[in-house]
DNA sequence: GTCTATATCGGGATAGAC
DNA sequence: GTCTATCCCGATATAGAC
């Protein structure tokens, strides 16, 4: 609370004025960075972009935000593994775009359209959620785990960032390629 | 400290007669942690095989082991997110293995293998850390990000256990197609 | 080595003036 | 609304008996 009162350049007690409790003001963070992390997407997601350029859309939107945030996985993933009870939170940060069947509904045309193509056998058989998941793995992980993917590869910060640059160029390839029949 | 001590059956007391400290106890805590998550890896890929089987037996191995200990994702990155010095700690935990060019000696052959199907044009040209990165990425997030996957998924604990399931089947399959020249 | 009792300290939270 | 001063409690850590 200290840190946090110098850095705004106010007093200890008007955070807890305004905020009532640590407890609350860390709620207020939470959400907030658990907002974002879907804002760019779900429009990407929800569009009538062909699939490839679909794909290729969202990988760049999403290392794009990453680059720029790298902080948020690591900050996330720590605060529900101290919190879990704040996955509520989470969930009612999408929770306006939460469908029927559990897919939220931004992700629902995105998983209609691999459904089509499986069908049509244009694409290897794969259940949507683990397109999703494939997907988010291979551009939130690297952030969430920078400080040992850097140990084990040996990479200083400029090392990172150019890791990334790299990623950027191949990972739509690496991905799409994966999913032909 | 106090639940520690309880769940040892011990007294509070005791732990700092053996660890002197919290900070002491938590870095033995977690450089057992780290060291844990690559023993049954490097074997598997410093080891002969022919890089398919490779491959899939690196999954199979790991979202075995992370299956059975599905906590160790979040917790480390949870750790290195707010102790970002035991980064330090982490990469002892590897050097042993760690080689000239920065890639730990363990991965050295598997880097070799793929550098050399390059070569061949068996397979599409990928820079080795950033296929190791996909293949980390891919078996370990879901793990890490488990609450998020979750909620977004809309899936419960036994909801969790069949994803995982059936991300065995196919994860290595399309790991292997993304390869493909 | 293992316990009980206690010292010490930092930080969350509140009271009350302005 | 914003500050100063203070209360309060929990948790780390130590002292010392056994």
């Amino acid at each position: 609370m200290q840190e946090i009162a110098d850095e705004a350049g106010v007093n200890k007690a008007l955070l807890h004025y305004y905020f009532r409790s640590k407890d609350r003001l860390s709620d207020a963070v939470f959400q907030r960075v658990a907002k974002a992390i879907f804002a760019r997407l779900t429009d990407a997601a929800g569009s009538d972009l062909e699939l490839e350029d679909k794909v290729r859309r969202l990988i760049d939107i999403y290392l794009d935000q990453l680059s720029h945030t790298p902080y948020v996985p690591g900050y996330v993933i720590s605060e529900l593994n101290q919190h879990p009870e704040r996955a509520r939170q989470f969930l009612d940060a999408v929770r306006p775009a939460q469908g029927a069947n559990g897919v939220p509904i931004f992700l629902a045309k995105l998983a209609e359209q691999i459904q089509e193509r499986v069908r049509a056998g244009t694409m290897r058989p794969i259940p949507p959620r683990q397109f999703i998941a494939n997907l988010a793995s291979l551009c939130v992980f690297p952030f969430a785990a920078r400080p040992i993917l850097c140990a084990v590869l040996g990479l200083d910060d400029n090392g990172f960032t150019d890791f990334i640059a790299e990623r950027k160029k191949g990972l739509a390839d690496f991905f799409l390629s994966g999913l032909r029949p």
